[in-house]
Parts: structure tokens; sequence; C-alpha cells
DNA sequence: CGAGTTTAGGAACGGTCAGTCAAGAACGAT
DNA sequence: ATCGTTCTTGACTGACCGTTCCTAAACTCG
């Protein structure tokens, strides 16, 4: 019962995944989401809790396939791991299968500093 | 003439490389560097410009060794070359030295990826 | 002792940040 | 048709952002 959503929450996550891979966390503001995910404020707040939720979202949709998006896990890598936990698990998980699936954590570590490169290459 | 700095030009710019090793630009504040650094907000925009000034003359710095500032490196590599030409082209010649002088891109990007899980591994 | 110059200090600026509020609209159930 | 529930909407909040202004202090030179 009640209203029925006007937005795909399936589709809000990829697009979240997609600034997120992009831009620091702290430089992809609400209403940067806002405008490119097409959702307004408050239903985003009533559906992900905060900025902070909506990013973990992401980070779970964009980990959970068997190639994960390297840029967005660069990003947390770097910048969100350091400063927060419950970033830096889902981040050991990914690369643990990343480990697993490569057959090294030596293949690992060539592919992500590989993709580093490349992303400060332009 | 005019009156004397009260502070040290050099260990303001050291101290600001430890602090954009440890976080994103983005969430180190003006008020963090005055904070840390000891030096009055006026003095950091006299000298240097502005927060980007001090965060290049920051860079110059801890890329200006023997071995780099790894943290500095990846935070500027994933974060801020991508948005910031200048700061493109001082990861690209750090880059540059780095594979000059372990013999390899590849020995780099290794390099790089070790760090990189070191740093988001607590 | 000025006059001139450079820095220190603190308050203030407009803008943007993440997050909230209250009111209304669209549904199922009765 | 009315009620309870859920979602939408736009305005709003206090805090913080990078930056600037203005006055006072500390120095050199004449």
């Amino acid at each position: 019962m009640g209203r029925p959503r006007a937005f795909d929450e399936n589709e809000v996550v990829r697009a979240a995944v997609a600034l997120f891979a992009g831009r620091a966390y702290d430089s992809v503001s609400v209403d940067d989401l806002v405008h490119h995910l097409g959702v307004h404020r408050n239903s985003l707040y009533k559906v992900f809790g905060s900025k902070r939720g909506l990013y973990l979202a992401a980070l779970r949709r964009g980990f959970a396939t068997s190639d994960p998006d390297l840029d967005l896990l660069l990003l947390a890598m770097v910048e969100r791991a350091p400063v927060d936990a419950e970033v830096a698990a889902l981040v050991q998980n990914v690369l643990h299968d990343l480990d697993r699936s490569l057959g090294s954590p030596g293949a690992t570590s060539t592919l992500l500093g590989d993709r580093l490169r490349a992303r400060a290459t332009p």
C-alpha cells in the first residue's frame, strides 16, 4: 500500500556507482546525486538513510560482479577505507575475491597498479 | 624590510605533505591546515596563494626525493590528477622517475599496487 | 623619532554542504 | 468516500567551505 515509487532503486544505485567511480566521495555532493540520479533528495534519504548509506550500496553493487569496477575500488581503497571501517571491510572482501580469481595477490597488485597508472594518465 | 615571518615555510610544506598524504584533498580544510601547520590563514594565502597552491607545493616537495611519499602519490593519482592537469603533470614526472629508478614500468605498477593494498588494510 | 613595508590576527564574506521539515499526492483497504 | 500509509516536493537549517578585508604589530631605512 501507499504511493508507489517513481524511480527504480536499481538504476539509482547503478548511477551512483558511476558517479563515485569518477570522483572522490567528498566531491560528489548530495545535489550531484539528486540531479544525476533523478531522485528527489528526500526519497534518497528515505531509501538509503544518508549519503554514506548510498555510497555503501554503490560499493556493494560495484563489487558484486566477477570483474568489479576498478575505479570505484581504487577510490575506495585510497580515500575511504582508511577512514571508514565498513568500506575497508568491503574492500577486503573484493580484494580477496580478486586474488582468488586471478590466482595470486601479486597479480591483483599489478592489476591495480596498472589501472592506477591508466587513471592518472589523461 | 617589513615584519619578519614567524614560521618556517619549509616546515609548513612538510606538514602539508603529511596532511595531504593522509586524507583526500577535499577533506583537508583550510582550517585543518591552519591548525596543524601553525600558520595563520592570511599568511598561508600570502605565501601560497590558495589551498591548491599549497597542495601543489606539497606535491613538489613530496615527490622531489629518491623515494617519494607513496601515499601522497596514490591520492594524487586517484583523486586529483583526473581533475587537475597540473597535478597530472607532476604525477607523470614522478612516475617516470620511478620507472627509471626501479628499472621498469611493471615494477612501478607492482610497487604502487602493493602500497595501495597496505593502505586499505588496517 | 617618523615613514614605509611586510606579516599577524581576527572577523567577516557569500556559497555550498549534508540533512530535515511540513504539506500534499497517490495508492490499497475498508 | 474516507482512512492509513508511503512517496514526492520544495523550502529550510545550521555548519562549514575557501577566500578576503581591515587593523595592528614588527621590522628597515632615513
